[in-house]
DNA sequence: CAAATTTATTTTGACATCCAAAATAATCTT
DNA sequence: AAGATTATTTTGGATGTCAAAATAAATTTG
């Protein structure tokens, strides 16, 4: 059952939505607002002032253009998002690395860092308190206090607890139910969360203008491993635990080849850059997958072998498409998308396995489901996953603490 | 993003806020109503004076129990949702059955009949003018008027579009796209929605106390086909078109026993009456599927074969369970549920298939994405569906209707 | 160049909602 | 019959939105 109404509620709901417009519209003058919103001038009036005085918007620096012959009347004065008014820290944590960015209240990122430790080998006791000393290190070569952030949002490849705060298992670890928001919440003294990649891929697309809808999207990260971000909605989807959307770990094949998280026939196994290695390189579907993530220069020869017509490896594709195209049927059937974006780095591949995937497809799942969806791929930079977490952070702190006054 | 908050949503907000706590606890008097919504005595008083004067509400005859000693103080007056404040209509579709059902504003059902035509040769262009002809006479029949209900809610089996209002395709016809919302408005003149018949399933469970919940929960029904409901952040979910949750044409097998849908290895194919009988009685995995349904007997008499051991038909259940599971598993995967409700017909056999459906699962996905499930089965009446759209309908009208004055 | 025009923003006044506290109502206890 | 107890309604104050009027700051016009 929802929550009873107040005027107090109203004053959040209308707060939240005039930040939430300039976060997605950029600097705009007051009348833009109350178009973009709905609400009246004297309401937008009304709370960008008390917004001004508590210091979370400020009046933008250059006037705003009006490139229209509309140059008559009193100015427009541009409002934006206060940089100084927070920021928040990014911590991406993947095989052998862990990357660090610092952004502001408008998202802008001030100071990034990466890490390169050995985190194959880890103790599950060890990772979080390493962590969060990287994290008071690069906050104090940029000359930060952590009692300045407000949030930290931890992306992580694996199975992410964004309710217990544990990483169940990762491809970065061999250990398994490593503890992250506790020690890092503990060590630094700042608000920790915790995600997997994928669902911040998918927080980065919502955050571009061309994706923001209210509709049921999945977003596919190929690479490494498989992994998916599911927007339900319009809002992104974590599950009961958080750990929602482990498409790589969907079964493929009963009893098929062997998935790094140790079970058999996981999609992963077959359309993760070791399993397209593995099947190219004529090892058997129980070969151990190696420990560490396969080199970029080997799969780009093993693209490049496909397409000079390497028999082994164009089959390896195919394999890894149908795969791919199977998933996507079966989650086409259960929860009848509008939109399936394919992303990371795989998608260079993609040439390769794009028919064998929609063959599986239409093999997979009864025409009638199966209208109407849009299936693209986008070039994705690595960034995507440290936007993506940095603007759902931002999100956050629109939602429950500017918006709570 | 969301819309502008001024004082009449927060009228219309705790107005369905009393609404839905009546219609959820029962009868209760002003001051449970307090406490169950969270509203000062002040206004409650205000909205159940102005629903009274508007007759969604009425006193309840019998004045509420106070079973503990705290008889003193000035006797409560109970408040209950008048039943008379509107009627709604729920029609259900299925093999050779029109089944239809008349309620009242408070839930109860004031009539109901079954008209038993030949569905499976209709013509795509009939099914609807005659579904309409068959809520006319059932109206006459109980001297109603069309005008007096305010909706309709029609529950099939199959592909039910709720955007298009079409039935894409459904076991119990042979034409596909077969349009319902349109003419049954035209027909009758009462504003038609259109649902799949699992999907209200679990609207209908949502609506028993017990399950009231916010969580993410998927309920199964098994029977003549298999289906599914899906209930995400305590809502029922319906997917881009309203297609959403279809369980039994989840691929199982790539390539496998042959479906209904006219795909081939489809999950149904395996855990249906259908499936299941066609692999006891030894046919070949691409024998089509039998035009009408299962009789009943047969199933019940197939039940006591595997029972007393005979091997064919329980190799058949162990496949029906082991389909179940790595459909689960797959699931359990993507969705990352916290709750399992299996149910249907189907399921007096579960005691059959449960041990295979449990290897399956922990076969199909890792131990660590499948902690903290519940899997249970409820034993369903058939009138499930017929509540649940029931229920669905009153939903619907408490927020839309009631609330927006 | 001053007046008129135009557009943006702020102020004012009306109205709706909620809540706390006070008042009233209707019963039981003593 | 007076007091105690609990339910409901009334009253008064606070806060919110909005429409309309007022003000601000530019450009255009005569």
């Amino acid at each position: 059952m929802n929550n009873k109404a107040d005027s107090d509620l109203v004053r959040r709901q209308n707060r939240h939505l005039l930040l939430e417009a300039l976060r997605f519209h950029g600097p705009a003058p007051r009348v833009d607002l109350g178009r973009l919103t709905g609400l009246s001038p004297a309401t937008v009036t009304s709370i960008t002032t008390q917004l001004l005085g508590e210091g979370y918007l400020r009046e933008a620096e250059a006037p705003a253009e009006r490139p229209d012959a509309a140059k008559r009347g009193r100015p427009t004065i541009a409002l934006e998002l206060n940089p100084a008014a927070a920021r928040v820290l990014s911590l991406k944590i993947s095989i052998d690395r862990f990357e660090l960015a610092l952004a502001d209240y408008a998202g802008t990122v001030l100071a990034r860092h990466t890490e390169k430790p050995s985190t194959y080998p880890m103790d599950r006791q060890d990772v979080g308190p390493q962590a969060a000393r990287h994290v008071l290190a690069f906050l104090a070569a940029n000359h930060f206090e952590p009692a300045q952030i407000r949030k930290l949002g931890i992306a992580v490849q694996g199975a992410a607890g964004s309710q217990s705060g544990h990483l169940a298992w990762s491809p970065a670890f061999i250990a398994r139910d490593i503890p992250l928001v506790q020690p890092i919440t503990d060590g630094t003294g700042i608000a920790c969360s915790l995600a997997n990649d994928a669902n911040m891929i998918a927080e980065g697309l919502m955050a571009l203008e061309h994706y923001q809808y209210k509709g049921n999207a999945a977003v596919v990260f190929m690479g490494y491993g498989v992994g998916m971000g599911l927007v339900i909605d319009g809002k992104a989807y974590h599950g009961a635990t958080g750990a929602a959307a482990e498409f790589g770990h969907m079964n493929h094949v009963p009893g098929g080849a062997l998935c790094r998280c140790g079970k058999s026939g996981c999609l992963e196994a077959y359309a993760s850059d070791y399993g397209i290695l593995r099947a190219a390189e004529n090892l058997a579907a129980d070969t151990p997958p190696p420990s560490h993530a396969v080199d970029a220069d080997v799969m780009r020869s093993l693209e490049s072998a496909a397409r000079r017509g390497d028999g082994k490896a164009k089959a390896a594709y195919d394999a890894a498409g149908r795969a791919i195209g199977y998933g996507l049927a079966r989650l086409i059937a259960l929860l009848n998308p509008d939109r399936i974006v394919i992303s990371g780095p795989g998608t260079a591949a993609f040439d390769l396995m794009v028919d064998a995937m929609h063959e599986a497809i239409e093999e997979g799942v009864v025409a009638e489901l199966r209208q109407g969806i849009t299936i693209e791929t986008i070039p994705m930079s690595h960034d995507m996953i440290i936007t993506g977490t940095i603007q759902a952070l931002l999100h956050e702190l629109d939602r429950e603490v500017f918006a709570s006054a």
